[in-house]
DNA sequence: CTGTTAGCGCATTCAG
DNA sequence: CTGAATGCGCTAACAG
């Protein structure tokens, strides 16, 4: 009987390759090389040896392979909000690019929590994962960075790009797409806007405002000052952002929002002052949210390529596997917008 | 240089507990001890071994030291499908209790696939994880159940509970709100019903089917026969079900859907028709959508306790891992009815 | 074509 | 209070 608190999975009945080879009559090497079809072994003394792993039933040890070799198959990626439609889908990519190459995932969500980025990255290095992928949190501590460059293990930072951080990173086009969608907009016929952009100590958020300004100062049509509503982390503070700027005599006619949380936050305020989309306000999101289709009407979404910025991460870690390069590569990743009632012409009262 | 495919994570340079017992000049055993605080070391010992795993930056290499004992404090989850709510709220919770008790997590998605499934499965188990939680795959196969069974590590079921299977289980209660479901759109007035079931394979959807099946029947007041759409597995052919049901001359007056995917599949309908809710049709769905105060009208809903389902299911592996039986539990969950908008009194034209 | 051997880095007896 | 020695299960030289 197990004594308290004793977690160990059966190791007493465990077959190990040392079996094997007895019951085969063979070395354990011969055993380790039939396995892993690393030599070549004689037809029947193969044979023999499969007998004796399927009568044993007997499983590799991923830790002791792992030990000895010193690589694990294995790919961290620690994520700052796992829950969000995006995110799940570059897990979905990572997974995807990750299965095919026979590696395993370990998650770890920070939840946009910088102690917990620091000691998830510490427990995966510690696991000697082959490579890290991470969306950086946005308070994240200046010890992550320190940690991952000393450390030999390949890191791709994805999502969140940092111009003067040393790493390969994958993200996508923020800044481009933005200024796309507000000269759709303003093609719209509109003038006055505001902005949702939340947390910019995000990159990706301060980018999509920045293509934002520009895109404003660029337009000589518009006069009106853009409300922004930047660095307001809490949701509510937020919410309570947009119902003022709904409130204002000079009311924006258009709303963008920088991230799925940005937009539901942005719609609550619609529908807490029974406005309605696109007859009394513009919307467009990016990122946007699952089951776009049952949002009526369709909203305007630039969406980026999650699944694809996950199989690219992949991609950067295997080319560094491979020592394919040794300088860091950043790729950018363009994001499709979705034009949607919600930004349809607008006609002025 | 590295060689080609190396993935070697730096071995050469990484520091081990040799070279930092050297440089405190102490025997590699105390370094250990100081490290796990496993036996008592003089404080001035002590500090000359913490001074030196400073000054050497070293880091405990998990591996060998999950070798030595035999435990890796990892826990593997495997999930049928990573996207959907409920599932990342499970993960969430997973995740939360995993981490309180400083365990890491190895996340896979059988993406309802039974050979990833399988896959998963055999990798995680030669990973020497320390528990895993399954929400088997609607076409789950035997061998998953018998590796799982001989084998010694822990296993809990999660979402999808099999009552003839020996093992500990968590998953929500499904027959009993969704009578208490059908009861409130009778007591509203309907009187005609269609339930979109998906593949009842999956023991959440029979349940909830059943339940179903029994609240009609238990009822005089429901004459017409309801509408089922059950067994298909393909969301299109759902969808040219639901469709049918719409243009039927007796057609129900209230759908239910069993679950997040189906509940999109059944709006699309709607939409495609032009019919609204509640007015031309009462809708209500179980697990329900991110950020569901967005739909408009808002939707009754029953919403498993996802969170708490993951934070249970390491509660059972904790159990278990502390001997506390030797029997299988499982645990059912209530779940919680959000009675919105869209099943609101029906009035008969 | 196959066997012998030496560790991977650590926790843990067993002696002092 | 501390150190020396052993081996977890496996792969990779090396040697036949």
């Amino acid at each position: 009987m197990n004594a308290r608190g004793n977690r160990k999975a059966g190791s007493d009945t465990m077959t190990t390759i040392v079996e094997v080879a007895r019951l085969a009559g063979v070395s354990t090497s011969t055993v380790s090389h039939v396995i892993n079809g690393t030599r070549h072994v004689e037809a029947d003394t193969r044979q023999r040896v499969l007998d004796a792993i399927e009568k044993t039933s007997y499983r590799q040890d991923a830790l002791a392979r792992a030990m000895r070799r010193s690589r694990t198959d294995s790919i961290g990626i620690i994520l700052s909000a796992v829950g969000e439609p995006a995110f799940t889908d570059m897990v979905h990519g990572v997974e995807h690019a990750a299965t095919a190459l026979g590696l395993t995932l370990l998650l770890a969500n920070s939840a946009e929590d910088a102690a917990r980025e620091l000691s998830a990255v510490e427990t995966l290095l510690e696991r000697r994962v082959d490579g890290l992928i991470l969306a950086r949190a946005a308070a994240s501590m200046p010890r992550v960075i320190e940690l991952l460059s000393r450390g030999r293990t390949p890191v791709v930072l994805i999502d969140r790009i940092f111009d003067d951080l040393a790493f390969d990173q994958v993200g996508a086009e923020n800044r481009e797409p933005m200024r796309a969608l507000v000269n759709h907009l303003i093609d719209a016929g509109h003038r006055r806007f505001a902005v949702i952009a939340g947390d910019t100590r995000v990159p990706t958020l301060s980018e999509r405002l920045e293509g934002f300004r520009n895109a404003i100062r660029a337009n000589i049509l518009v006069n009106d000052e853009p409300v922004i509503i930047a660095d307001a982390v809490d949701p509510r503070e937020i919410l309570t952002c947009v119902l003022q700027s709904l409130d204002s005599p000079h009311r924006p006619t258009a709303y963008i929002a920088c991230g799925t949380v940005l937009a539901a936050t942005t719609l609550e305020a619609f529908i807490k002052k029974g406005l309605s989309t696109p007859a009394d306000v513009a919307f467009a999101t990016f990122d946007g949210f699952s089951y776009p289709d049952l949002f009526v009407p369709h909203i305007t979404t630039v969406r980026q390529p999650a699944f694809d910025l996950g199989m690219t991460a992949v991609e950067l870690l295997k080319h560094r596997w491979n020592g394919v390069s040794h300088l860091h590569h950043t790729v950018r990743l363009p994001q499709k917008i979705e034009y949607r009632e919600s930004t349809e012409a607008f006609v002025f009262g």
